[in-house]
DNA sequence: ATCGGTGGCTAAACCGGTTTACGAACGGTA
DNA sequence: TACCGTTCGTAAACCGGTTTAGCCACCGAT
């Protein structure tokens, strides 16, 4: 009964139960591997009688077929990945993150896809991927400018980037990070902000154009402020990781190095609720001594105090999306040649974190100017 | 140059480049594909020129071993599962289940192994996990009764299961729930607190024991109280979702349904901010009007207004022994037949959520009572 | 009685690697 | 020169399924 014959007293106190092949099914019916296989994928090649005996060996025994070697014959995995140069720790603490997950998850799950979680692997993504057994891949966070992105593309596994401009032949997702964050300083500058303090996300990049998300949201910042005939000093800018403890300790050190902006703009939601944690803790009230604008639109916006005014961009749809052009990416390999790219909208949500600044403060920074 | 001779106008406009396999870089090295194995795997086996002439012709070629292939004739995937009853949007959703994934991928990616979440399958976790290309799985959230549960031990995955008993033969990890939630309770009672109002998580599971966190957590609180000669009645007893909005609405209705309770104990983080926001709502200053206690310690509720004293588990500890003692598991298959069962400390974390009750208030409750 | 068609099942190829068993060539020793 | 032990490489089996090509028996039609 317990597993395949002969192999019982292989070695004693050793797990007795194998894995039950094919073969055994097939030699316990009486019948070829083909006809179980047959009788679970293809019944109709079978009478009806034989069909329903294997069926019910196989039961009996346990079978249940190799998921690896269905995938070896099938030649596809029917899993994606979510690629990020991150390690996986960091990935998860990421309140971001989670939420585009959410996004590709259940999308993935719908259409009976497995979501595997690729990460560099001894420091390559190269090698990571190499290992990752996928059908294609949904990258995130990835810079323009990562060393390994060359490999990737040359890995030809079907891709859909986001955050980041397509590559020949891929997909991407991009949302308006320029218009976001035009809205945003603008706000700031109707309610007569102009002493600002901008929060990057790490890799602050300003140098070359376009490139990468920091650099477009600082350009929309950049832009609201040339609207206004005004312009945002580059000692303004401070790079803080998209963290509520980088968000609060960024905050501390330009406020104790003497800075005393009326408004902080950060790139991520998790820094601006950091900024509110430093501004209680210096006794600064908000939004009334000081204004703070966010970036994202994180859940947990509505729950801080004062609720966050920030960028809202549609991050779980995001994931959604990706996913989907993914999906539809690998039902249909060829493609056009033209990238498909989609961007979705950004928009600002007022909230509680921001308002005119105090009069007197408003005066001395313009007599500053 | 590009791809297999033969199929290179099969279908024209379709992509020309076709995987490179091991029989490719053979015959264009003039060896046989054992030997391009060896070249990779046991470069020992050939002559130093030889392998370097091979890996060469590989790399030109942009040679890249079938990771499915690989798995299948190595036996092994080097993928561990996280397996979870819900739905994967409703686990990232969770900053509970994001804290404990990080503790499980920092581990899987230091020993290069890949990570895959498993969730329902057209309703069936079984399904799912016949479906999953993993060496063993860490389950979670898996309540002793679920339905499928059978299956899954019968399945001869190795499998450890978090916050549930050991099945026979497998491992568990679990925390002293009922120890911290007496602790929680203790404080309250000890402030001064008699009438208290119980957030449960979802599946209340009073019934049948110790059965369940939720049954193990209730049974801590009860025990404090009659420590203290007193007793929890089951009317204080409410289900909530473990989400901000489950807490928030699950406090408002019981407020808006004549609740006055001095105190909230909440056996999830995310409820506990959500009662803090229902609050703030009503206008009932906290802890002044009203304490609060959590479970899980979080890292929100160090940025909650004010932080919220809760129960502290180590989540993220948890993940990562979950792990390691899956890999151990997976390294010697046999294991004793005992099962191994590992129990992480709990601890009260008081912080500025909870204070002594209002007089007149305590005054009214032991009337009341 | 012969032929053509079809239903039911099987043998063998295949997916793309790894690994085992073995053979040929080579160098050193008796 | 015959013998032996390495070194280097190959053919073939194997992992566990799916799928194609084809065999055989049985049926009705001519």
């Amino acid at each position: 009964m317990p597993g395949v014959p002969g192999q019982e007293e292989l070695v004693v106190g050793e797990a007795t139960e194998q894995r039950v092949r094919i073969a055994d099914v097939a030699r316990e019916a009486g019948v070829s591997k083909a006809a179980v296989s047959f009788a679970f994928n293809q019944p109709d090649r079978l009478s009806a009688g034989t069909a329903a005996r294997i069926r019910d060996v196989a039961d009996r025994m346990g079978y249940r077929p190799h998921p690896v070697a269905r995938m070896l014959s099938a030649g596809q995995t029917s899993t994606i990945g979510i690629l990020s140069p991150q390690a996986l720790g960091a990935v998860f603490a990421n309140p971001f993150f989670a939420l585009f997950a959410e996004g590709v998850a259940s999308v993935t799950e719908e259409r009976g896809f497995g979501l595997l979680f690729i990460s560099p692997f001894h420091g390559s993504l190269a090698t990571a991927l190499d290992r990752a057994t996928v059908d294609g891949v949904v990258a995130i966070g990835l810079d323009e400018r990562h060393p390994e992105l060359d490999a990737l593309r040359r890995g030809g596994l079907p891709t859909v980037v986001v955050d980041a401009p397509a590559w020949p032949g891929h997909r991407a997702i991009l949302v308006d990070d320029e218009g976001g964050a035009r809205e945003a300083a603008s706000h700031l500058l109707g309610l007569g902000h102009r002493e600002v303090l901008v929060l990057a996300v790490q890799p602050a990049i300003d140098e070359s154009g376009d490139q990468g998300v920091s650099g477009r949201r600082l350009a929309g910042y950049r832009a609201a402020f040339e609207a206004a005939g005004l312009s945002l000093p580059g000692s303004a800018v401070v790079d803080a990781p998209a963290t509520i403890e980088g968000g609060e300790s960024a905050f501390l050190q330009a406020w104790t190095s003497g800075a005393r902006p009326s408004a902080v703009m950060c790139m991520s939601d998790a820094a601006a609720a950091g900024v509110l944690a430093g501004a209680r803790r210096l006794g600064v009230r908000v939004p009334e001594e000081l204004s703070i604008v966010g970036f994202d639109d994180l859940p947990l916006t509505r729950f801080t105090d004062p609720p966050l005014t920030t960028v809202h961009q549609p991050v779980r749809r995001k994931g959604e999306a990706a996913a989907r052009m993914l999906l539809e990416a690998l039902r249909r390999p060829s493609g056009d040649d033209q990238d498909h790219t989609l961007v979705l909208e950004t928009r600002l949500m007022v909230r509680r974190s921001t308002a005119a600044p105090s009069g007197d403060r408003c005066q001395e920074v313009v007599v500053a100017r």
